[in-house]
DNA sequence: TGTTAGATGATATAATATAACATATCAACA
DNA sequence: TGTTGATATGTTATATTATATCATCTAACA
């Protein structure tokens, strides 16, 4: 597994400097303003590892003064989805940082119903297949999200 | 390609009578309800072959006297989606009619972004890599949404 | 006949997301 | 220097999607 379910598995302080610094980087690299407020939500995403809702995070940022209205932490999400550090869990209307950045991959998610722990896997073949199948029907492939919902092994114990 | 993109495609007729013929039948034997309302909001996702929203198809329920607030549509929808009758398309946050029902597929859908139609796929061996992957991470899979988004045919042309 | 289970009616509101227009910042360049 | 253009943010309002809750109805059946 690419990314386990829980803190407990994983430096996550680890994964959190490395993934800001890949933004940094990538940012400057590309003439991209890694403005406050971008920064911030990633950095709550990424702290949080598991999927929050826009007004989730809007609360965070209001408290701190970095926005108080809707727009705000919409537009940096889309910011960061478009450059491709944050997924939006389209089955919880909801987003998460993305576990490996820059690698431009189609992911799969597995969700937890029980306590909204998302897992990001790589995926392999499955996606060749379906652009196959997509390919013969004349279809043009912009983007394909795979998502399982389901029961994490945490909160198949408890 | 299981089901073409658009109707001149296909016998949309026949389609649309078989769906229907089997809902009537898995209904009556297993003793389930297919009242009113969700005959007719089957019939109405049946006969666009494109995802529409909840509201949508409310306009038609309440033009015909067969319900005039959310609720009305959204438990058919319930109902409809629970004995496969219908899919919800997460990322348009939308239905269609199942164009496969009662054969317990895993669906994976094209969906075009241009004119929001809706082909529907059964999945093959890519579901089954997610499932070994998920099993292996000791997480238990209900569901699984495969999503494709991008331009049919046709709107290519166009 | 009373009870119950499933379905619907009705009201209210929650949760998610975007439109539209104003303002600010800052770098490029005439 | 001052103007312009591109990008980001502020602000107000509203659109869109979805659910909670409680009342009522109806048919089956003990």
């Amino acid at each position: 597994m690419s990314v386990p379910m829980t803190h407990a598995h994983h430096d996550h302080g680890k994964c959190i400097q490395n993934a800001r610094l890949k933004a940094d980087e990538y940012c400057r690299d590309n003439a991209l303003q890694l403005t406050p407020v971008r920064k911030r939500v990633h950095e709550i995403l990424l702290g949080e590892h598991r999927a929050m809702g826009a007004y989730d995070i809007l609360e965070t940022l209001s408290e701190e003064g970095l926005g108080s209205q809707p727009p705000a932490v919409y537009r940096a999400l889309d910011f960061l989805q478009q450059h491709g550090f944050v997924h939006k869990i389209e089955r919880l209307n909801a987003f998460v940082a993305c576990s490996n950045p820059l690698s431009h991959h189609t992911p799969a998610f597995l969700i937890c119903g029980t306590c909204k722990a998302v897992a990001e896997e790589t995926t392999t073949h499955d996606v060749s297949a379906l652009n196959a199948t997509a390919a013969a029907a004349g279809f043009d492939v912009d983007r394909i999200v795979v998502e399982a919902v389901g029961t994490c092994a945490d909160c198949q114990d408890a």
